[in-house]
Parts: structure tokens; sequence; C-alpha cells
DNA sequence: CGATAAACGAGACGGTACGTCTGGTCTTGTG
DNA sequence: CACAAGACCAGACGTACCGTCTCGTTTATCG
């Protein structure tokens, strides 16, 4: 009858952004070390409200990241394909370079502990990233930047799998300089024909 | 002046190892749900003889893992350098397919949390997989079946980066069809020479 | 305008009733275990209406027992006062090893915390029981059975101190021989003028 | 091992005498109202270490209560029996109508709903007191006060009965008058066997 | 007979306490 | 003096009820 309290919702997602030092100034916390009774004293809700909708913290903290903080970094249509994938990976490294980044490590990192929280991860975050980039790159194989014999999926792993692992490993750092490498690698073999041609 | 107990450090290495289901029969648990306290008692120890010697929980299962379980995949000095490659990037990917594989995700995931961890993590076992793979890709060039323009640390990040992305985001499945792909889509580029020629 | 519903008045209390185990067949609980959210939702009806009609959980058991439940046991008017006494008692004793003994405790156990809960239960219940024992009493003061210089009222407290220490202290059954154990006591000093006349 | 802290110990029972408004200031809690929580809060102690040792509130209740607050109302040897008992009973009445009577009764009302309650409480309190009296009464039949031929623990009864009804059920005030009743009336019929020659 | 106003079911909500659990520290013997 | 045994403080866990508060939705008079 009563339906749900929007300003409820809004003040825990607002709170699990805060206290994860995503808004505001602090330093913020971990994920791990992020708990619900924090979360519900700094929202000023009850704990009953939080477990009444959402399962599971990672839950909670996926919600507030992805469907309220995180913009889904675009897919630029007006550049040729190979511009727009360079701009899409300078945008991602440079995104994940920072706060943004370590909260989604931190969604990985959950979610090798919980199944539930790497699906949801995967398909309401990252399956929707990498069809865009698939999408990208058979859109240069198209207009003819990209050899059309090459395949779209490994093209994209080879584009994100870099990254990530950057990410999550920290053995180099997230800047521009390795934003241009990755481009540069995935489209050493599959990549510019033109440039190929001029070998 | 008593020294430190040896029986008590093999105690809870090997409890680390019979709870995380490495060893033994049971299903194993979590690295985050296995517990200090599960630890001691498995072990008959005390639970401050481990906080005395290991600072966390992430110390004692690397401790209990790298230097007691992980086989250091090694490298084959015996076969020519592409060959050598496949046979290592298919090795790690199978064994990265069973429990081995688990708790390397589960130990990259502590690290998220505890920069520590990770810090252990690249030096005492990342690191020298890497520094293998990259010597061996220098061989392959010096052998001339890797062209000798390419970066071989690139190329070592072409191969790996796609295995930990399969093995933290569990997108598709760590086997040998993947293992042939990624030396070579690793390879396409900056790869064999003899089959650029004959491009 | 609309007049409170009758329907919901009872399904309340029947609820009530059948929760505590006076009436269907389970074991029943206790009335501190008794919660307002288990009988609403026995009952099929709103919290709201519950808290709307009765100010406490105690005020809902008590109307559901004494108004519905509890036989006013009552006083024999065609036997002598000696002999209607006898009467009483035992019945008095007999209900109160049962379930009903169980939930009297318990609502003078709820008045220890609450003074309007034994307000009621003096008012509503124990004032009219004890009135009529004063009564019978006094007929047979008038009877000659009965010293015509003993205070009513202080029989009347020897007679039923003593039931109510059994029910709530349970240092020994309450049963047949107790009851004729009391009205002996009782009358032993006030008592039964002819016998003392036999000392 | 490690032996239980007394610290802890005295800690948890001095904040249960002081939250029940028995020591300090306040006006104090039901026992009822009375959590763990707060205990443990006001005595700076873990929940864990309360529930270690105590298995319900009524059990810290009782031993802050009887073993280290209550005061053993003794029996005066130096007096004949029945003025002792006349003592004893004034005695009895006076505590019953301060703090120390609104906590027996709610340990009576704890009791009702848990049995283990009123058996630490018959056997640790009540028992004690009662054999006292019955013990006095058996003096003063020696002595030749009381008639021989009564039974001392049905005299007891006559006694205690109406000092927890009283208290109990709160139908008049707990004073040296109806201290002196009481004597009067248990004694009656098997009482002083001088008086009984007078008549 | 249709408007209106209370009673109602449903149940969301902020709270509070429950009893359990683990983390990490500290204490007290034992060998 | 390293160790086991384990008591201890701290505080989060997820659950259960509390009593309050909208919400529509009946339902019974009254204009």
């Amino acid at each position: 009858m009563v339906e749900r309290s929007e300003a409820s919702r809004r003040a825990v997602l607002n709170a699990t952004l805060k206290l994860l030092g995503v808004t505001g100034s602090g330093p913020g916390t971990n994920v791990q070390k992020l708990t619900i009774e924090a979360i519900a004293r700094e929202a000023g809700v009850s704990k009953a409200t939080i477990y009444r909708w959402w399962t599971s913290k990672a839950e909670v903290v996926f919600e507030a990241f992805v469907s309220d903080y995180l913009s889904h970094t675009s897919v630029r249509e007006d550049l040729p394909a190979l511009d727009a994938l360079r701009d899409h990976v300078h945008a991602v490294v440079e995104r994940y370079a920072g706060q943004e980044g370590r909260i989604v490590a931190q969604m990985i990192a959950e979610g090798q502990y919980d199944q539930t929280v790497l699906d949801q991860f995967m398909n309401g975050f990252w399956r929707g990233r990498r069809e865009a980039v698939v999408a990208l790159i058979e859109r240069g194989q198209v207009e003819g930047s990209i050899r059309a014999d090459a395949d779209p999926a490994l093209i994209a792993t080879l584009v994100y799998a870099p990254i990530y692992q950057r990410l999550l490993l920290r053995d180099a750092p997230l800047d521009a300089e390795f934003a241009d490498e990755i481009v540069t690698l995935a489209l050493a073999g599959a990549g510019e024909v033109t440039s190929r041609h001029a070998l």
C-alpha cells in the first residue's frame, strides 16, 4: 500500500557514496570495512530498511555506484571508429585512475567471494561497456580502418584486459601513456590496414 | 632464549591449506571466511602465536600457499621459445582453472583492501612468473621467431592480462582453447616474423 | 461514522487466546513472548487496529482472557456458608492448577511492570472474587458457623493469600489436599464456633 | 588458564544495581526494561562477557541483588520466639515496602516466564528465609508459647503468604500495622497457648 | 443515493535490543 | 621466554518487534 520511500533509498545510496569517499571530503572506507550499520547511521535510516530492499552490502554499493554515480563512459559516435576507440580508452583509463577505479576493483574483489556480486557487476556494468567497444570495432571494420578478418571480441579483450590487470594488480600507473599503448597494441596485429600497407 | 617453533609454523600453514580446501577432502573456505580463530583451532595453536608471527590473515595464506603449495610453473628451456611460450601459457591456464586459480584470485581480491598483501603477491609470485615470460620472449627475439622491434614487456602483458581477466571476471572458461587464442593474439602483431613475411 | 468492527475485535481476542494456547492445540506462548505483531498476523488484522483500541498487550490479554474465557467461579448460594466456602476454594484451586492459573500468574507478573495492568486485574477480576468470599464469610457469621468477632476481610486474606503464593511461587502443587488445608487453617483461629466449643 | 575476571564480574553487578536504581541516584528501571546492552555499556564490559557467564538477564539481576545487596533479614536469637517472630515480620515488611520489594516482585514476575529464574529465587532466597521462620516457630513450640500440635510449616505459610500477596497485588500497604496483623492472624488459631487458655 | 468520514488491511518506516560471532589484545600458567 | 589456553573489549551481524505513520479501500450513516 505504502510504496517504497525514494527518500530513504537516496539517503542510503548517498550515505554509501559518502562513506566510500566518492562524495564528500574524507578519505573513505573500503567496501570491506564499510558496514551496514554505518550506512544506516549515516543515512538516518533503519537497518531493517536496508535489509528489506537490498540483500547484501555489495548490492547497495553496486546500486549506489553504478546507477547513481558511475557515468557510463560513452562512445562518441561523431568520430571515426579509431579515434572514438582511442578517446574511449583514454576516458576509461582516466576514470579508473581515481576513486571510481578503486571501487570497481573492490566490487570485483567482492565478486571473488560471492558469485552473485560478480554476476551483477558483469551484467550491470562490464557487459555494456564491452559491447560498446565491440560495436565500435565493428564500425571500424566497416569503415575499413580495422582489418575485417579480425575477431572484434578478441580485440575488445586486448583493449580491456590490460586495463583491468593494471587496475587490479597496480603494477604500473593508469595514465594517458598507457592508454595510448593499449590502443596501439590491440591494433598492432589486427589493426589499421592503412598503416600496415605502409610497412 | 626459546626460538620460534617450526612445529607451530608448519601446523599453522598446514591448517590454513586444509581449511582452504587445498589439501584434505572438504570443499574448503573462502579466504574471506577463513578466520584466524579457525586456523588456530585447527592447528592446535594459540591465536597469539599467529598474531606474533604474521600481521594479517592474508600473509598467512600467502605463506601457506606460495611457499608451500604453489608450484612455480616453470618455463621449459629445452623447447624453441615459441613452443615454450605456448607450453607455459597452457600450463598456467590449466592450473588457474582449478583450486589454485581461486586462491590466486582471492589473494588479489584481498590485495584490493590491503596494499601490503598485493605487494607481497606481486613481489613473491607474479613478478617472477612475468619475468620468466619476458625472458622467454627475448629468447624468441634472439631466435628470430619474434620480431625484434617489439617490446617484450608489452607482449608479456598481452599474454597475461587476458588470463587474469578471465580468472577474475569469469566471463569465459579458462581452457586450452583460450590458451591457444592468447598466444596467437599476442603474437599476431608483434609476433612470428615468418608469418608476417607471408603477408 | 463507521463504528468499531466487532469482527476485528473478536478476531484479535480469538487470535490472542489461540496464541496463548488457551484454545486450539499447540503448547501456547508466554504473555511475555506474545507479540502484537503475531496477534495481528494471526487475526488478519492491522497492527494499527490493535493499537487503536487497546493501549497495551496486557490489555488485550486481559480482555481476551477475562471477558471471554474466564468463568467467574461462582459461590454457591444453596449450601451452608462453610460448605460453600470449601466448595469455592476447591474450585479456584482446581482452575488455577491449569492453564487459567498460568495466565493469571502472568497477568500479575505483567502488573509488576505496569501499574495499570495490575489495576485492571485487581478491579476486573480479583476484587469481585474476594468480595464474594467476604460476603460468604459474613453469611457464615450470620449462620453462626464462623465467629462473629473475626474480621471477614482478614479471613478472606487467609484463604486467598496461600493460593496466590502457591500459584506464583510454585513451591507446592495446587491440589485438593491443599484446598482442604487452607479452609482448615483459615478457620482454625477465627473459625468454626462449634469445633471451638469442643476445645 | 586465564581465570574469570573478578573486576568484570563486579562491574556488571554494580552496573545492574545502578541501572535498577538500587544504588546511585536515578529513578531506576524495571527488570523488564533493563537490557543486557545497557548493562554492558554501563559496566564498560563486552556483551559477550555477560553472555559467557550468565545465561539470562534475570540471572544477572539475581546475582547482583541477592549476593551483593540483599541483606538476609536475620532472625534474632536473643529474643523469645514470639518476639523474634514479630521482629522478623516487621523487618521483612519494612524492607519489602521499598526498592527491595519491587525487585523481589519483579524477580517473581520474571519467574512466571522462566522456571529457572523462579527456581533460583526459591532456592537462593526464599527457602532460606522460610526455613528460618519455621525454625523460629519450632523454638516457640519448645518454649511453650506456640501450640505444639500445630504444623510449623503451615504457620510459616500463614505468615508469609499475606506478605507476598500484598507485595505482588499491592491491594494494601506494607506497613507496621499490617505486620502486626499478620502475626496475630497466624497465631490466632495455632497460636499463643496462654491467650487461648484465657478464652 | 451519493458524499463523507471514520475504520480498516497493509505494510514501510526509524528505532532498539536481541544473542552470536570474529577480530585483535592481554593475562596467566607451563615446559 | 615462546607458547597454549582462553578471557576480554569492541562492535558488526541479521532478525524480530516496537509503536507510528501513510496509504488506498470498504462501509455506514447523513445530507
